[in-house]
DNA sequence: CGACAGATGTTTACACGTCAACAACATGGG
DNA sequence: CCCATGTTGTTGACGTGTAAACATCTGTCG
């Protein structure tokens, strides 16, 4: 390989400080998330990928799919949820094969509550901290970076 | 708590993005770096900050505090770059609890050789789709979001 | 129908991170 | 000097992510 480019100043200086706040931004916003209400980051994934889903309920493979996750360690860790009453696992009417995860009440009540400290969590240490600007800036960058990487997914609420 | 403030709809891109991007973006530059070097990407963290230390060579606090980490995860993983042959483990001389981590010959040599495949993975997949506009605020926001969490942390070579 | 390629979800074995406990040592005051 | 307190680095127990193998089932095609 030729001498490469190397990253000049500002670029390094977007690359390692994004590598840095991913680390610190993530623990502490799960942190929150965890003293608040019982959860842990991938647990709200879970349960906000259900939410949203119709009839709270989803196969598995399409839970996984749409969080971008594999299905082993989906269906590890829906087992976990299982345990502790957040999610059911019920067969698949036509696929025998298939398994649909629901969303108990139980579930449900806990994202409910958990979600406003979430959200103060998210603004406190992200989203209140930036300018419109920015974050209109920081949204067209995932974009950018996700139609590169996954072209097909998109950004949907 | 009262009715919180909910995300709007650029926040809301801008922070689920986020999120998006961290998982496919850190996937792909950590699978790339695996593929041509042989690296983790926290094998890549540790060397990279041994080489940029003088003498090749750092107590473990100090390179556990440098790194963000753990003192007990760079441990344990100094011990398996050790087993490999990337790193190695002197006693402090003024300091008998003490131990310093220096990187080996080889250690210099692999990531010597890992280096350029790794930035070009960086600049295929975020630094080169963007503008220098966009890298700038990128860095901007990292340094806000640190100076937040991490008051004291500065972003350095 | 019967066979076979492919999909679904689970599981096994392993790598890795965290938390708390720990032994060993340093440091400062009585 | 000696003890109390704190620091350093390692470890055990545990929870969690990955990769590959697996049993099971679907759908298609001769």
């Amino acid at each position: 390989m030729a001498e490469p480019r190397w990253l000049d100043d500002d670029e390094f200086r977007a690359w390692i400080g994004y590598r840095r706040m991913r680390l610190l931004l993530d623990a502490q916003v799960s942190q929150d998330l965890t003293r608040e209400s019982g959860l842990s980051a991938p647990d709200y994934d879970v349960l906000s990928a259900l939410t949203s889903s119709e009839g709270h309920r989803r196969r598995l493979t399409e839970l996984a799919e749409r969080m971008l996750w594999s299905k082993s360690r989906l269906s590890r860790h829906i087992g976990r949820m299982e345990q502790r009453g957040l999610v059911a696992r019920e067969g698949c009417e036509t696929d025998a094969r298939g398994s649909v995860i629901t969303l108990t009440e139980h579930g449900l009540r806990t994202i409910q509550e958990a979600a406003p400290g979430h959200v103060a969590s998210v603004r406190r240490h992200l989203i209140d901290l930036l300018s419109p600007e920015q974050i209109e800036v920081l949204g067209t960058i995932a974009e950018t970076v996700l139609a590169h990487l996954a072209p097909g997914e998109e950004l949907r609420r």
